[in-house]
DNA sequence: TTAGGTGCAAAACCTTTGCCATCCC
DNA sequence: GGGATGGCAAAGGTTTTGCACCTAA
C-alpha cells in the first residue's frame, strides 16, 4: 500500500516525536484536535496502526486497559508507577545477547523483546 | 475486605493451577462454565480482579486487547509468537540484581519487572 | 444475622469499520 | 483520474457496574 502524506498523519507523527510521555490514542487525540479541530478518533487509530505497520512508532502494553505509543527508537526498557501511572524511559543498558540466547535455547525465531519495571516514583514514594 | 471461599472462586483458581495457557477472561469463563453453568461473566471478572489484589494470579498484557492471567509463580519471562499469539513460558534465567540496579540509578523504588521476547514460535516458522 | 458474593443486564470503554466525500500524486 | 485517506457514526468486543437476590461464616 502506497503511503500519502496527509496533514493529519504528519501532525500525529509531530505529537509523538515530541512527547516522552507515551500517550495512549486518545490523548494523541485531543492533542492533534487543537490544531486540526474536525480531526475524527477514527483517523487517528488508523494512522496509528499503519504508523505501526511502518515501524515508525511501537505500541505498548502495559496498561490491561489502553494503548500506549511512542516514537520508534533503540530498544529501551520503560518504568512503570503503580500510583500515578507514569511510563518513564529507563537508560538502564538494553541486555546484549539474550535474544540469541533465547533463541538458541528454545529453537524459536526471536526478533526481540521489552521490559517494563514497576514499582513507585520518586514523587509517589 | 474479608473473603469468602465460593465455589466460583475456588473453581476460577482451581482452572489457573491447571493451566499453562495463560487464557483471557473469556477463555476462563468459558471453561468454568463447564462446571458451573449459569455462572456469569461479571463473576468471571470480579474475581480476577479480587485474585490480582490478593496477588493470588498475575496479569499480562502483551496484547493490546485482551488481559492474561496467570498463577502467581516466581518471576520468569514470556514469549509472545507473532503470528500464532500463543504466549509461553521460557526458563531463561531471571537477571538478578537488575531491580536494585535500576532504583539505585532513578531513586524510583522498584518492585519488581516482567520481560517478554517476541518472534516465531517453531510451529510458526 | 449480615457483609461479601453472584447473576443478569445495562452501561462504559476502547478500538475497528462501512460508507461516501475528499485529497494527494 | 484513481486509489489512498478522512470524517462521521455505528458496530464490535472487552470489562465494569447497579441492583436485587443469595450464601458463607
Amino acid at each position: 500500500m502506497k503511503r500519502r502524506v496527509t496533514k493529519q498523519r504528519e501532525l500525529i507523527i509531530k505529537v509523538l516525536e515530541n512527547n516522552r510521555t507515551h500517550p495512549t490514542a486518545d490523548w494523541i487525540y485531543e492533542k492533534v484536535k487543537k490544531e486540526i479541530p474536525d480531526i475524527s478518533k477514527g483517523t487517528v487509530y488508523r494512522n496509528l496502526q499503519v504508523l505501526l505497520e511502518d515501524g515508525v512508532i511501537t505500541e505498548l502494553n502495559l496498561d490491561g486497559i489502553l494503548a500506549r505509543y511512542e516514537e520508534k527508537q533503540k530498544t529501551h526498557y520503560h518504568f512503570k508507577c503503580e500510583k500515578c501511572g507514569r511510563v518513564i524511559d529507563l537508560d538502564e543498558p538494553v541486555l546484549q545477547g539474550i535474544n540469541e540466547r533465547v533463541a538458541k535455547k528454545t529453537g524459536f525465531k526471536v526478533s526481540g523483546h521489552q521490559a517494563e519495571f514497576h514499582g513507585l516514583c520518586k514523587n509517589c514514594q
